[in-house]
Parts: C-alpha cells; structure tokens; sequence
DNA sequence: AATATTTATCGTAATATTGCAATATTAAAA
DNA sequence: TTTTAATATTGCAATATTACGATAAATATT
C-alpha cells in the first residue's frame, strides 16, 4: 500500500529509520560530503555543484534538515546549511555497537 | 519524475545510498536487529516476530540481500539469513570517519 | 522605491515503495 | 508419491519520492 506500519515499531527503530532514509539518496550523500569538505556553505554553493535544478536541491536540503542531520542559519539572503554533530555521531555509535556485537559472536550463524 | 540521476553521482556515492536506503525503514531495521540478537536466523522466525505478512518479510529480506546486508544460506526448506559483517563494518567507518573529520573542524561554520 | 539575488513553495508528471492475497516453488517427511 | 512446511514470486492498490518549471517571499543593493 505504499504507507509504513510505523505503529508497530519501536520509538528507536522509527526515528532511527528516518535519520537513515534521509541520508539513502546519493543527492543528499552528496550534499552531507560538500558540507563536510568546504567551510562554508551556503545552499548557492550546493546548486552550483550538483546536478539539480535548485527547488530540488532546496527540497533535499528540507528533507537533510527535517530529519534532524543538518542545521540551517539565515544569514541575510542566503542561507547557512551545516551539519548536525549529534545525530551523526548517533549513527556512528549505531553502527559501532553494532558491528562489534557482531564481532563478538564471531558469525558463528552460517 | 521520481527517478534519481544517479548517473551524475560516484560509485562510492551511489553504492553507499544502496546501502543506506537499505536500512531507511523500520521493518528492516527491526529484521536487522533481530538478527543480531538471535543466534539462530530463519525466516519464519522473523514471519512471527514481526507484525507484517510473510510476503512482505519476504521483499524486505530480498532488499537487504541486494543492497549487501545480509547474507542467505539454503537450508533445508528453511534459509539462514545473517548480517553481513563486510558492508555493516563500511558503515562503521563511513561515519565514523565523518564524524571525526566533523569534530576536527570544531564545527567553526555556524 | 525599483531591481537583483537567494532560497522556498506550489503544482504536477513520472516513477518507486509498501503491503498483502493468491499462487508458485522447493525440499523434507510420511 | 502425496503431503506438509518454508520461502519466493506475481499482481495489484495505495501511497511516497524524485525532479522541475513557475512563482512567491525575503532581504540587499542601487
């Protein structure tokens, strides 16, 4: 039906599903990498890097923020996007505990 | 049109937006981490586990088995799915290492 | 005030995703 | 070999996503 049971789902599982669809675009890896390469970043400067039109670019850049994985400060006519620390490093610590719980039971499965 | 370019991306940016959209739904964040609690790993443990029809289970595990997640072993009539170590390790380090370039920066921008 | 610049929003077309019932497939068990 | 059990595939309806042109909104500049 196209719609995700989201109700099922633990608090985490769902919050932690959205942080992580926002970044499963290679537009919006894209724009995370340009932010993390150059000092300052202005959402101009994305238009002028990548492939896109700019309201898509604008709406990537809406769906980065909603999900809580970039901040964005007005600063006169344009726009100062960059990255949120907490909630990468949320991923991070996903990931670590997770692949060392795996080391740890040394895939004995399979 | 809701068809990515993904021609205009790299490899790297593409493979990994495979990889991460993989894991952007909570059905298959929930099936994950199912399987990293429980040692033994079939399907129909998971049909009952989650609140979702066994087609559905079905097309998840066949998402995270295209994008690199898991791994399927034939057994019998049933399959053993387990995590693969490999790709969940290339997400450790992807943010990991963004994050670290992250804080090296001290987040002067903003 | 008029103009230029930057970013956001709206509307819309094309395509993708989610979920399930029905059915097929495959291999073990009887 | 028929039955049973486990998983996959097909087909489809409902909804979501992607992308962009047109336009709006907001602030600087002249």
């Amino acid at each position: 039906m196209g719609i995700t049971k989201t109700a099922d789902y633990t608090e985490q599982q769902n919050s932690l599903a959205v942080l992580i669809k926002a970044l499963g675009h290679p537009a919006r890896i894209a724009i995370i990498e340009y932010l993390l390469k150059v000092d300052s970043c202005i959402c101009g400067d994305i238009v002028k890097e990548l492939p896109l039109a700019q309201p898509t670019i604008s709406q990537h850049l809406k769906e980065l923020k909603n999900a809580g994985l970039i901040k964005g400060n007005i600063e006169g006519t344009s726009i100062c996007y960059c990255l949120d620390l907490a909630n990468l490093n949320l991923l991070k610590n996903y990931f670590t505990k997770m692949t060392i719980t795996l080391e740890e039971k040394e895939n004995k499965c399979c």
